[in-house]
RNA sequence: GCGACCAUGGUGAAACGGUUAUCACAGCGGUUUGUGGUACCGCUAUUACGGGUUCGAUUCCCGUUGGUCGCCCCA
């Protein structure tokens, strides 16, 4: 018992020192080199979505694509880049958006180009491109895709992120951004995820300029008293003074004009439908009078999706948002359409998943593995295996490894139920191996018969 | 864009100025070449990168890169 650890000592010993050397000989030079090149790494914010989260990926997927399916959306694939100037137009100077995260440079053919930081503007645009007025209104899109914003990273905020999106052309029918809101909560509904959604209006252009002179008024008579980020905010973008979030400021709210006040009739009519139909259909919902959001287009309604109970983090718990648009169309150059949509953030969505531990349901499992030993049967083996799929019998195999031993690992790992074993002898006699797992018990069988013999098994 | 914290193998951790960087799990290979789940053995890290201090640095300092958190912004 003591020889044999001894005797092999020695040789493991000498093994390592000449591995070691070989090594150091031949390859060391070439690894050297290798570092030296510098290993590749991540541009900053941007991700790679790994096999092992594709299943919370897919839940999403999934189920955003199966809502836009049973609410007649029809899916469009816009392009990552577009002229920046539909940007400019849309989204608007003086937003963050633009001024400072926008990927913007100038292509080969010395264009100014921007990749997408939305893709409400592509959709508008394509709305216009393809004739789409003159088709039955309302037009309704939707699209999913990676967006691109130069945002400082943060957990839940990249700067190549994804977004699906809902966009609905040609109706100014109030019911519109009802369903929008409904829908979105659906998804949410069907991910699992306890999700509120907070509903303002921000009335028209036209209201919005009578009431922000009014708030500016109001906070500059408290100026004093303001931090420094707000009074830049009275200054550059005084509705971001609605959802400040210091104290002061806030405290100071609930004495401010609130733009609910300033709507005129018919904005106002419009946001009394929209909140009637969520009564009607006991969408619980939040008044938020201090909710706007940060891009220029929208008009009437906006909403907000929130994690409901976002204890810890109050950081990107937003998971998506939209509203109504109806200038947008016009701004760039179609003819007057009313419009709404929203969009939702995709690895906020995935993170949320995660964070309430939220596992998307599996598909089965392969239950018959497929082992092989030698050319021979790797051959016979390729039309074996697709004959299986064509039954639909779920089968796997390891074809990257040779021994018996490790494919009946890899096999064992899966937990599956029956391992098929095909070797030379099998082949010439036109027989096949079939290896219950659980009790280890094996036959040998016709090959013709297998895929029968097998789903028999598999019934029990 | 501003501020703070962090960075050890595929993963999770340990060491903390001092000889061959420790452990667990995963991975791969092996324990006689066609049979799994256990056991045993072996292999897998120039301590993110680049400089500096030091006789000596994973450990201290600076820079870069990346991550995280707060602000900002938003999805």
């Amino acid at each position: 018992m003591i020889m044999p650890p001894k005797k092999q000592e020695k040789p493991t010993k000498e093994k390592k020192d000449v591995k070691k050397d070989v090594k150091k000989d031949t390859s060391a030079e070439s690894e050297l080199i290798e570092k030296k090149i510098k290993t590749p790494e991540l541009l900053r914010g941007f991700k790679d979505i790994l096999p092992v989260d594709q299943g919370k990926w897919n839940f999403v997927r999934d189920s955003i694509r199966s809502l836009a399916e049973s609410y007649s959306y029809d899916r469009i694939d816009l392009p990552v880049l577009e002229k920046a100037d539909l940007f400019h137009k849309t989204i608007g100077k003086g937003t963050d958006i633009i001024d400072k995260e926008m990927y913007v440079f100038t292509d080969p053919s010395n264009r100014s180009v921007a990749m997408r930081p939305e893709a409400t503007a592509s959709a508008a645009r394509a709305y216009i491109n393809h004739g789409m007025l003159e088709q039955p209104q309302p037009v309704k899109l939707w699209y999913t895709g990676p967006m691109f914003r130069h945002d400082r990273p943060q957990a839940g905020r990249y700067r190549q992120f994804y977004q699906a999106g809902f966009e609905s052309f040609g109706a100014d029918e109030p019911i519109v951004d009802a369903q929008m809101i409904v829908m979105g909560l659906q998804i949410f509904k069907d991910l699992g995820l306890n999700v509120k959604v907070q509903i303002n209006s921000i009335g028209t252009a036209e209201s919005r300029s009578a009431y922000i002179p009014e708030l500016v008024a109001y906070f500059r008579s408290h100026r004093s008293k303001l931090c420094d980020e707000d009074k830049r905010r009275l200054q550059k973008n005084p509705l971001r003074l609605l959802d400040s979030k210091d104290e002061v400021a806030r405290g100071l709210l609930d004495g401010a004009p609130q733009i609910l006040d300033w709507l005129d009739d018919k904005s106002k009519e419009h946001f009394m439908k929209v909140i009637e139909f969520l009564d009607e259909v006991e969408i619980p919902y939040e008044l938020n009078p201090f909710l706007v959001r940060g891009l220029d287009y929208y008009t009437h309604t906006v909403f907000e999706f929130l994690l409901a109970d976002d204890e810890g983090t109050k950081a990107q718990n937003a998971l998506g948002g939209g509203g109504r648009y109806d200038g947008l169309v016009e701004l760039l150059g179609g003819r007057p359409t009313a419009a709404c949509g929203f969009a939702l953030g995709l690895e906020r969505m995935v993170r949320a998943l995660a964070k309430y531990d939220i596992n998307p349901p599996q598909f089965p499992e392969p239950k018959v593995f497929f082992a092989q030993l030698g050319d021979a049967a790797r051959r016979v083996g390729l039309g074996l295996f697709e004959e299986f799929r064509q039954v639909k019998v779920p089968i796997v195999e390891a074809a990257g490894k040779n021994a018996l031993k490790a494919q009946l690992e890899v096999a064992n790992k899966l937990g599956v139920k029956i391992t098929l074993i095909l070797g030379q002898k099998e082949v010439l006699d036109g027989t096949i191996i079939m290896r219950d797992m659980e009790s280890g018990a094996q036959e040998t069988v016709d090959v013709k018969k297998v895929i029968q013999l097998v789903q028999k098994h598999l019934e029990k």
